[in-house]
RNA sequence: GGCGACGUAGCCAAGUGGUUAAGGCAGGGGUCUGCAAAACCCCUAUCGGCGGUUCGAAUCCGCCCGUCGCCUCCA
């Protein structure tokens, strides 16, 4: 198969040496509820792994957690409540919205506060081999000695001296150098060290935890596209300046972001939709096919009609795989030419949108082939793995929140089939109307009245 | 200012040199149905603009217009 590495530039082949994948994905930095960017990049990367494991391979996928930086001390402040109680509370969400999402949890989710052994012991050596030198506690990396820095986000120095807002600050050696350990303020959380109380920088706990979790190697590392620079080109600086290594990860993968009223979403501009809401509003396979309607690398802007018309679309899938009780007798249908299809288009860069395309074909196809009396079975066998590997279930069809209104609803259906037998169609046509007015959808059909909860529209 | 991406039907979105330009949603017309719903069938684009390369371009090159991202914390 072929992926895109940012690192190339283009599309290369994706070969590992056995089976296993070693997949680093850049988490979340839990200082607020997340919000549904970071749900797209979970969803993204799931697929990925979901398909990688699809063709063979055993994955490991290692997501950590930034669970002390500026933002996450700054809130807790502002609540009152210690930089663990707000990390802890908002990592347990996320967990839960993921699972939610039907996000695969990943096999590691190693958090900055818990590595910080590993991370002293790498700035240490860092600075042993003179890559980083202390400056009264703040230990930072000397860029300069990396020739080849700016290689991943195509940034010369000229660029980085010379663009408009590099960081001015008078103990660096260069504009350039970032932290690596930032010594302790005032009121802030601190591990020792040997260059004093301090807290690691942004970029090196992924270098320790990517290394101390996938010893074997990164294959795949992963992010969202705003996390190129200066993190993941810091992360490689300092982690093949450490190892004397290269490359640090085989595959650089970036997702492209998802934004609002074109946008990007974020706290200071005040325009954030936090997976919660979405979720209150949409069903997770709508979220996930709306997602995966574009392709992982290209930006997406949120759109409540947009995710709406997945909701129908999801229906569309799931009609087509539900069961079939008129009798097949007219052959069978085969659908190894779809799944082909899907195979082809997921192996070209994880097209997911192609891979769609060859799903909802299927779709029709079933369709088509059960009004001919074909036995669709093995086809919708096909249909329901091909979904399951873009992880959206179409299993569990939405429910009435308010409580199992299956009774009462059953016993509407049962009046309404005497009214028709009586011909009083006005009668039976007001239940009919009434219950999908109140979401309740209800299908006639030869065999007697299907029906089953569909979440009402919403405007937009 | 520097680096990069993008601009395809009403909306979303594939396609990156040669086919009738995928698919979803929405819309129109049929079939089925007591009427619906679901499903099926048919219909709805010449690819931002201009120029160039080529036998041939949405697809390559140049310029222009427009949008977005990064360059600072950010999935």
């Amino acid at each position: 198969m072929k992926l895109y590495n940012t690192l190339s530039g283009r599309k290369e082949e994706f070969t590992t040496a056995d089976n296993a994948v070693g997949m680093y994905v850049c988490g979340i930095t839990p200082y607020a509820p997340s919000h549904i960017g970071h749900a797209m990049m979970s969803v993204v990367f799931d697929v990925v792994r979901r398909y990688l494991e699809f063709k063979g391979y055993a994955v490991k996928h290692i997501q950590n957690f930034t669970d002390v930086d500026d933002k996450i001390i700054t809130a807790a402040n502002e609540n009152g409540v210690s930089t663990e109680e707000l990390a802890e509370a908002n990592i347990a969400q996320y967990h839960d919205e993921m699972d939610t999402l039907n996000v695969l949890r990943a096999h590691v989710y190693p958090r900055a506060t818990t590595e910080i052994p590993a991370i002293v012991s790498m700035i240490a050596s860092l600075e042993e081999q003179g890559y980083a030198y202390n400056v009264n506690g703040d230990v930072y990396f000397r860029v300069g000695r990396k020739e080849d820095y700016g290689k991943l986000s195509r940034r010369s120095a000229e660029d980085l001296l010379y663009g408009a807002r590099v960081e001015v600050d008078e103990a660096k050696e260069d504009p350039r150098d970032f932290a690596l350990w930032k010594s302790q303020k005032p009121g802030e959380p601190a591990w020792d060290s040997p260059w004093g109380a301090g807290r690691p920088g942004w970029h090196i706990e992924c270098s320790a935890m990517s290394m101390r979790y996938l010893p074997e190697g990164v294959d795949i590392h992963g992010g969202g596209q705003d996390l190129i620079f200066p993190h993941h080109e810091n992360e490689i600086a300092q982690s093949e300046s450490y190892s004397q290594t290269q490359p640090f990860a085989r595959f650089w993968m970036h997702n492209g972001l998802l934004s609002i009223n074109e946008d990007k979403m974020s706290k200071s501009i005040g325009n954030v939709i936090t997976v919660s809401e979405a979720l209150s509003r949409f069903s997770p396979p709508a979220l996930r096919l709306f997602f995966l309607s574009s392709h992982y690398r290209s930006p997406l802007v949120y759109s409540v009609q947009n995710i709406n018309a997945q909701e129908r679309a999801i229906e569309r899938i799931r009609n087509a795989a539900a069961p079939r009780n008129g009798s097949a007798n007219g052959g069978m249908l085969d659908a190894s030419e779809y799944r082909s299809v899907f195979v082809e288009a997921m192996d070209d860069d994880f097209s997911t949108p192609r891979a769609l395309a060859a799903i909802f074909d299927l779709s029709r196809e079933i369709n088509r082939a059960a009004e001919q009396s074909k036995d669709v079975s093995a086809a919708q066998q096909t249909l329901r793995e091909l979904v399951d590997i873009l992880g959206i279930d179409i299993e569990h069809p939405p429910e009435d929140s308010d409580g199992d209104i299956a009774p009462f609803v059953e016993l509407l259906v049962d009046i309404r089939a005497e009214l028709r037998a009586a011909r009083q169609f006005a009668l039976a046509d007001k239940i009919r109307d009434e219950l999908t007015e109140r979401g309740v959808t209800l299908e006639d059909s030869n065999s007697g009245t299907e029906w089953r909860y569909r979440a009402p529209h919403q405007g937009g």
